[in-house]
RNA sequence: GCCCACAUAGCUCAGGGGCAGAGCACUUCCUUGGUAAGGAAGAGGUCCCCGGUUCAAAUCCGGGUGUGGGCUCCA
């Protein structure tokens, strides 16, 4: 006689051995239309488990955080039963739920094509209108392995010999397919419904390694309905028309090139926006107690061996060989040519600590698949600084480190932001006791600041521990930008020192600290973010002044002049075309603020003011309009 | 680096073994207009590069480069 206690905390009691389905169906219609799982006891169950002992249960319902996973995990099992019924030779691996989908990985010889995704979609919605029965199975391991070897599916039988002997070992059949899976799973296929969607086709390696096979991908889309699905498939047409490659053409911001692979080509507007988040850096860290330095691009090659770089990272830097047989290489970072600058001189610990800020030039010779506009380039410029600091130094100057950059962000228009805790990564250098001590005081700057974060096990750098500053853009994108490292090992590495008030010798302490990141991914993302609408302070031309007609001409000169000369950046358009023409133009553009002069404007010496998105003008005089936008740059709106 | 796809005018793209195409942009002319595309004419090409097949290749085949979507990597 099961008593059910459920989350409200009412109880019920069963007169015999009962299900997830039954508890569902007896509460009411709805839930049991809607319910696709049950949480026994805190443990995520098929709704078939039999429940034969009091018991909490949970009914998860296909909207729920958990139902929609899954949802996703069944989707990933229709799909896999749709490719075995079009191409039954195929072998089929895993395919888990991942945020908004699925994936499938399948080994065969022919890759899937575009046309193949239409016809397996079609497949998978037969097999959802089939309804067919999700069944668990419990098999004995050997046994199982054995099964799989049967039908020639290897990889399932390498993933059962990997599971431990005294697991339990869960198969799920529905239909004529049956696939070894933890579960749980959905009652029946007809449940997942028709709200998904295969969205591409990909190369994956086998257990995500690249010395493995390449198996063969296809991703997909799913959600609880369709209402759900469309808003998906429209985030996706906005985020393709965010793209910044797209947006830095029609902004005339930069290009690139196939001579230059990996590598922007700045145009005028584009550095002028460059510009502006350095000068604006560079103004926050000057106030932060930072000294801006500048560092070589080009150094010997031994510099790079004794920092550690050559040996782990040598096939990713540029080298050059000179003509008589000096070798060096183009910096892919800047922390050892800043230790030099730390290191000339004698360094008292009255001294530290010593914040030394670059803006520096780096070339990484990335794997070309990695390439991506420019979110992942070859040639970006660092917003980088390292402080020199003592031991007891350390926590209170993370916690500066997280203040800046937490302002910083807001700034940009970047208000939700995660922090990461990446900790001793396999290889690395430095002695663990060292690492204890570096991990340990990351963690407690994170605490004394009162900072919430996330575990990232293992993906510290060689040298140190790292926060990793994620900020999460307006479609809901997370970008990975800052980032603040504890090294103990290269200062010691590259024979930095300071003395200390015992008059010795002592290692300083170094953070690596960036802000941006790369300059060259920020903007990217910037551009995103604001879908190329940059705020007035940011715009590269904040004003156009646009002609009515050509009696006007010297009127908007003179309107042009007198905003430079306040120092508003400001174009004219004095071409024989019509205003609405000219609008058009410069909104696709996105310039946030035209100015507009006819007949009318001459004789009152005014402007109609225009901003970005709006339908509306204003007329006003020109100081007014001057003023208004003064202000407006002035605090960074 | 690996898998798949793609590469044609400044941009977006159509075409396709036998004369290189459209829209937008550009130039000139007409138009001087009141807030997201006024009209006409003109100019613009190594069809990514190198080979091969063929009487003939932008088109078919092979190799390379670059780009896109992923995987791996990211100091």
């Amino acid at each position: 006689m099961p008593k059910i206690t459920l989350p409200d905390g009412s109880a019920r009691n069963y007169d015999a051995a009962t299900s997830g389905a039954e508890i569902a169906a007896s509460i009411g219609k709805s839930l049991a239309r809607d319910a696709v799982a049950v949480r026994i006891n805190g443990e995520l169950r098929d709704l078939t488990r039999v429940i034969d002992d009091d018991a909490s249960v949970e009914i998860l319902t296909r909207d729920s955080d958990d139902g929609l996973e899954l949802l996703r995990h069944d989707a990933a099992h229709v799909l896999a039963e749709a490719v075995k019924e079009l191409w039954p030779d195929t072998q089929v691996t895993i395919g888990p739920a991942i945020e908004n989908g699925f994936y499938y990985d399948f080994s065969r010889e022919e890759p899937f094509t575009e046309s193949d995704l239409e016809a397996i979609e079609a497949r998978m919605k037969d097999i959802v209108d089939r309804d067919e029965a999700i069944e668990r199975e419990v098999w004995e391991r050997d046994k199982a392995a054995e099964f799989f070897r049967g039908i020639g599916e290897e990889y399932k039988a390498e993933i059962i010999e990997g599971i431990p002997s005294d697991e339990d070992l869960t198969l799920y059949r529905q239909g004529d397919f049956i696939d070894l899976c933890r579960g749980p799973h959905l009652p029946s296929t007809g449940k997942l419904g028709k709200a998904f969607k295969l969205t591409h086709v990909s190369g994956a390696y086998w257990r995500g390694d690249s010395n493995n096979e390449m198996l063969q991908r296809i991703y997909g889309t799913a959600w609880s309905n369709e209402k759900q699905l469309r808003k998906y498939l429209n985030m996706l047409e906005e985020a393709e028309k965010r793209d910044h490659r797209r947006l830095g053409r029609v902004m005339d911001l930069f290009h690139f090139q196939e001579e230059a692979p990996g590598a922007v080509f700045w145009h005028p507007k584009g550095w002028n926006l460059f510009q502006s988040l350095i000068n604006f850096m560079r103004e926050q860290q000057n106030a932060a107690g930072y000294q801006e330095i500048n560092t070589p691009e080009i150094m010997s090659r031994a510099l790079w061996e004794s920092s550690g770089h050559w040996n782990t990272f040598g096939d990713n830097m540029f080298t050059t060989e000179t003509v008589d047989g000096r070798q060096y290489a183009i910096k892919p970072m800047n922390c050892p040519g800043h230790v030099q600058v730390f290191k000339q001189g004698i360094t008292s610990y009255r001294d530290l600590p010593v914040r030394l800020a670059e803006f520096g030039k780096c070339h990484r010779y990335e794997p070309s698949g990695a390439l991506h506009g420019m979110m992942r380039v070859r040639a970006f410029t660092q917003d980088d600084a390292h402080i020199f600091c003592t031991p007891e130094q350390i926590t209170d100057e993370s916690i500066a480190v997280c203040d800046l950059i937490l302002g910083i962000y807001r700034s940009f228009g970047f208000d939700d932001i995660r922090i990461k805790f990446a900790d001793r990564p396999e290889a690395r250098v430095g002695e663990d006791a060292v690492w204890d001590q570096a991990e340990a005081a990351l963690i407690k700057a994170l605490e004394a600041a009162g900072l919430e974060y996330t575990h990232n096990p293992g993906e510290g750098a060689f040298y140190g521990p790292k926060l990793e500053f994620v900020l999460r853009d307006a479609i809901g994108r997370d970008w990975q930008c800052g980032t603040l490292q504890v090294d103990l090992n290269m200062p010691g590495r590259l024979g930095a020192s300071y003395i200390g008030e015992d008059g010795n010798k002592h290692l300083p302490v170094m953070l690596h600290r960036a802000i941006f990141g790369s300059l060259e991914r920020f903007m990217g993302i910037l551009i995103e973010h604001h879908a190329g609408n940059l705020p007035l302070w940011l715009a590269p031309v904040q004003v156009k002044v646009l002609t009515i007609t050509s009696e006007a001409d010297e009127y908007a000169d003179e309107v042009a002049a007198e905003l430079r000369a306040r120092g508003i950046r400001a174009e004219t358009d004095l071409r024989n075309e019509k205003i609405s023409y000219k609008v058009r133009e410069h909104s696709v553009a996105k310039v946030p603020v035209q100015f507009a002069v006819g007949q009318r404007e001459l004789e009152n010496r005014t402007v109609a003011m225009r901003r970005l998105g709006s339908k509306k003008q204003q007329v006003m005089p020109l100081d007014e309009a001057i003023e208004n936008l003064l202000s407006e740059v002035e605090s960074r709106a």
